[in-house]
DNA sequence: AAACAAAACTAACAATTGTTAGTTTGATAC
DNA sequence: GTATCAAACTAACAATTGTTAGTTTTGTTT
């Protein structure tokens, strides 16, 4: 076992209560009781509630940022950088898909320094994605329609996907990816 | 002024804030703020917290299960009842951004009644949905790419633009429902 | 079996929560 | 000017919140 391990197992408990009614709405005790002990046994292993929460929301967001800058620097062209970054949140989406629910629906929760660290990161993604698809528009690898709406439903899509794959489990990994290439980018290409 | 007209301005009010925070981050405390009053004055308008959260969700729920109503028992092809939906969506969500928040975020925290009136609302607005989907690809209307694919990322978009118009204030309703019909249809179609 | 560290416990705190009861204010109708 | 009524107020409540301090239990290493 690592040291961590028991801080982990309470991160992850965390992680699910929060996915199911919010941060706000998920107390200690709440969340004692699903790992089986007292409210004040938790902070044997972490420091406070906000700590959960940063630890879950940055982590995932610093992964989508080294993803992000992977692919845009890439030198393959714009329709395969679209769909390295589909592949990148269905990756993502699998391995965590409890803590993206927090991510996309708690960091505005999140104290000041990693609100703004938080707030920086999706930023710097959503303009990463917005550039990409401009030069494939530039470039005729893409159709002309608003970039914004482009941008705005395949993120969308994308973001969400955390809802809908847990429940969707006889559906294979490749599958999923092949299919939601075709629908989000064959409309735009 | 009608008779619920400062009601509806509290109601209003939260919207906003439940939008920003969401319902369980929001106080009585807050919302009194909001209105220049004191928490206690808001209970000479409404009875509860919990009954603002299900006066904002249930009508928007009800206005979409009527129009999908609508749509499902017309006799259009496949392609114009989704474009009618992507209308429905957008229609609505012009109206009311604010409240469309708490329907998507909040939901899980109606009381028992209105909480099992909500699901049953959704799930039969996904299953019609997903029947103008199947019947179009019976039919030959449709592209023949996984159905719950094609559902999940069309809803998702839809169910999220509430975050997203409100910010695009220089694209025209027109043109939005044209290239919303175009980057979500074509590549289906 | 003695020592040690990890991880649980009990008890309590100060602050905040939704809500109530009863009272005062201010404008409109007579 | 007095009655009326909506809409504000003050004061308080019981419950719940995140968290702390100090103590006991548990399991492993010597």
């Amino acid at each position: 076992m690592r040291p961590e391990s028991r801080k982990q197992e309470i991160i992850n408990a965390a992680a699910i209560l929060f996915k199911e009614k919010g941060y706000s709405a998920v107390t200690m005790r709440d969340l004692a009781k699903a790992m089986g002990i007292k409210a004040a046994s938790l902070y044997n292993h972490i420091q406070s509630k906000q700590e959960i929460l940063s630890t879950i929301i940055i982590g995932l967001a610093e992964e989508f940022t080294i993803g992000m800058n992977k692919i845009v620097n890439s030198d393959e062209n714009t329709i395969q950088k679209l769909e390295n970054i589909i592949d990148l949140h269905i990756d993502v989406t699998l391995r965590n898909a409890d803590g993206l629910a927090s991510l996309n629906n708690d960091w505005m929760h999140l104290e000041e320094n990693n609100l703004q660290y938080f707030e920086k990161m999706r930023q710097e993604y959503e303009d990463n994605f917005r550039d990409i698809v401009k030069k494939g528009l530039e470039k005729g690898e893409i159709k002309p329609y608003n970039v914004e709406i482009m941008v705005f439903s395949t993120l969308s899509t994308l973001r969400t996907l955390y809802l809908w794959y847990p429940e969707q489990k006889e559906i294979d990994s490749d599958i999923l990816k092949r299919d939601m290439i075709s629908v989000l980018l064959k409309g735009v290409a």
